[in-house]
DNA sequence: CGCATTTCTTAAGATACCTTAATGAGTTCG
DNA sequence: CGAACTCATTAAGGTATCTTAAGAAATGCG
């Protein structure tokens, strides 16, 4: 599908927009293409725009003092994704955002989306609602990561994620669900046993 | 120092109210008093209000499946404190909000906030704010607790919050960094030696 | 197709953290 | 004051997860 009809229904399912208003937004959102691999921001360098996915699989992660890699979300088609910590303080991002496949993003510049946010009041509250989401997710897996083993997180991830598992090398999810890839290994040699 | 007046204090380090806006905050925000170990919020309960430490200390927590507690955040004075997921989602809370000392809590309700955001434009402002501060630093938590041990979690905690440790008991402080209490008194005296 | 690279698996030994249990110090309160 | 709790500590043995290393499978590419 065409990108910008996909952020449309995207918004769409949460406020409604007029003609017009839909046309302000779309002039607003710019296409990114990226190859698998290619970095949309890399660690150190400035968030200033908000992303939606339209097409592929990107991984948001950050890189800790022993040179390991910590995968914080995953964004897919159809979902926003983002170094929220740096776009909101304005600082340099900690994390890295990259292509796990051949993707399609929209984004938009923060001086974009502010004036967006005068001429179209829908949009404020769309995004305003969206942070709360994002929020909300985030203590979820939180929670999760706390209280809960590796081997109910990976059943939890295969529940829900179901339709990434295909498009992720197993060593990100491992990377995801804050273990080793020989572990999530054994963890599923030993659930399929 | 008087409630309502650290309130004003703490919205007033974010954005200006004039008198007569004070004033509309000061009749929307109720105190509740609690004595250690008082609940505010229990788990199955609706969250209803947003919530201000005024005096004292509480923890928001939650119970797993095997029974064992799990302190997402403490609250202090001068700090906001609360089931975000729940409030916002307008469903059960997950969590627990209770004493740890005698507490003063300002609490207001969602109506009257939502009235509020109407007649006092800038409390909008300053609650957008405090949600994506929110959000950073539950990211910045999410993050430490997957990629450092549990003894580096624990430095960086006294760093952080030094002043709390003497009110918090320990095994309330294991259970925020995600440990049992005895394997962080073996992490204290490792390191004290 | 075949070689190079990436990804996944297996296994052995190491470490971090947990469980259980016992003890003692500190605190609360009748 | 003394009994009952609450909290912190210690220690022994267990489990989850990591580290390292090697090889197998899958994938990308000339």
């Amino acid at each position: 599908m065409d990108a910008h009809r996909s952020l449309l229904q995207n918004i769409g399912k949460v406020v409604r927009l007029t003609h017009e208003e839909q046309d302000l937004v779309c002039q607003a959102f710019h296409p990114v293409a990226l190859k698998k691999k290619e970095f949309l921001l890399e660690a150190g360098q400035y968030s200033n725009h908000m992303r939606f996915v339209a097409q592929g699989c990107l991984k948001l992660f950050q890189v800790d003092d022993a040179g390991n890699e910590h995968i914080l979300f995953f964004g897919m088609g159809g979902w926003w994704i983002n170094d929220l910590y740096a776009y909101l303080t304005e600082t340099p991002a900690t994390y890295s955002l990259q292509a796990i496949t051949d993707s399609v993003v929209l984004q938009i510049h923060r001086n974009d989306l502010d004036r967006l946010f005068d001429e179209v009041h829908m949009i404020e509250r769309f995004f305003r609602m969206k942070t709360q989401k994002g929020y909300v997710a985030l203590q979820e897996r939180t929670t999760r990561s706390m209280s809960q083993s590796a081997e109910q997180r990976y059943a939890d991830f295969i529940k829900r994620y179901r339709d990434m598992e295909q498009q992720i090398p197993q060593y990100m999810i491992a990377s995801y669900l804050g273990v080793t890839p020989e572990h999530l290994s054994a963890i599923r040699s030993k659930i399929s046993r």
